[in-house]
DNA sequence: CCTATATGGTACTGAATAGTACCAAGTCAA
DNA sequence: TTGACTTGGTACTATTCAGTACCATATAGG
């Protein structure tokens, strides 16, 4: 009764959203035809409509794929050492943040949702919510434990990691989006978080 | 033999650029026919072409427009009445920053250059050097004094500065990107820029 | 009043493209 | 093999809109 697939749907389905991605992020939405997209996929132009419905919904396809790579890859490394030096814990840490917050990927996909932010708001609060959001909670979390074996003396954690990742993205974060060039190297962004570790810790650590 | 302007062309100009910018930041370059920008400015479509070639050439235009306002408008305040109690400078000075940085007319802008930043790379950069980084020179120019006087001890005014800024920024600034939306209230405006103040200068004042 | 110039307004053209219809070819079950 | 269904591919339609041409009107100078 039920028709056998020629081709497994899903395949397909993921196929189209990829290249639709990989276009709308080089090109913009409006500028990407589906005669573009479907060049690179093949297959017929009803494959567009059956599954996504119109140009409108493989676009929302395409965004809520893109937030749940956020969540998914989630630039934010769930567990830690523990080990007894906080300092070059957090500077793993540190690099490791700013290095997937100004690669490629995250930038153009901020991108993306920014741009469309004035007529999504929904797409863009659900890309916070998984993406930044999720970044503060899990720091806040490992300060949270640091606090709880007296690794450091912190009166709001929250707040505390909010700074932490907001000094180490400086004005490199907004660069990147504007100018496209965040302008760091693996040579200052050792420094940087090297610095920020140490300004962070200056006013975190016990006074002994 | 110049024959007399029945307009002043600078006018028609600039009115053209005023609804243009208005309608881009609303519906965006692609969606803003040159019907709709001219059924607000009356007038011929050739004014269009006259003044600025294409569509194209209006919206190069109406960005540089912003660049300007970005200078002109600066959000920095350049003068300083440089009391005795820097502390309360630093707030007032923070307080003007982060309400400036999240007005609808900043965010607004930001949105746009960082949506077309892929394409027009040039755009952004002269954005980002009209707008962040003359923010970032004004306060450090501002710390350098306070530094020369000896009310502050900084060893890289320049990181300081930007690191204050960013502090303040918090995530407000992302999450009026993304979602529209900044969360932020007066009463919080307040409290939080207390804090950031109180973090800064417990790193920054010079033991006593 | 009359001519030249500038400008408001409109009509037209050509190109791009979203969305639909349809056909041809391939695949699976019986 | 056959028939039902699926899918690649193409042709077509309708719409939007940038860019151009043109007409009509208004103003200034003589």
């Amino acid at each position: 009764m039920a028709a056998s697939q020629r081709r497994v749907p899903e395949e397909r389905r993921q196929q189209i959203i990829d290249v639709a991605k990989k276009l709308f992020s080089e090109r913009g939405y409006s500028k990407t035809s589906l005669e573009a997209i479907l060049s690179q996929t093949g297959g017929s132009r009803r494959d567009i409509y059956d599954f996504f419905k119109d140009k409108q919904g493989l676009f929302d396809a395409v965004m809520h794929d893109l937030i749940s790579t956020i969540v998914t890859g989630s630039q934010v490394p769930k567990e830690t050492e523990f080990t007894d030096d906080v300092q070059s814990e957090l500077e793993r840490m540190g690099e490791t943040f700013l290095t997937n917050m100004l690669s490629p990927i995250v930038v153009t996909t901020m991108r993306q949702f920014i741009a469309v932010a004035t007529e999504r708001q929904d797409l863009g609060k659900a890309a916070y919510q998984a993406g930044p959001a999720v970044l503060y909670e899990r720091f806040k979390t490992y300060l949270d434990e640091r606090v709880r074996r007296g690794d450091l003396e912190l009166q709001d954690t929250g707040t505390a990691a909010r700074m932490f990742i907001e000094m180490l993205k400086g004005d490199y974060q907004t660069r990147a989006l504007m100018t496209g060039d965040s302008g760091m190297t693996p040579e200052l962004r050792k420094t940087h978080v090297q610095e920020i570790v140490r300004i962070f810790l200056y006013g975190a650590l016990p006074r002994s």
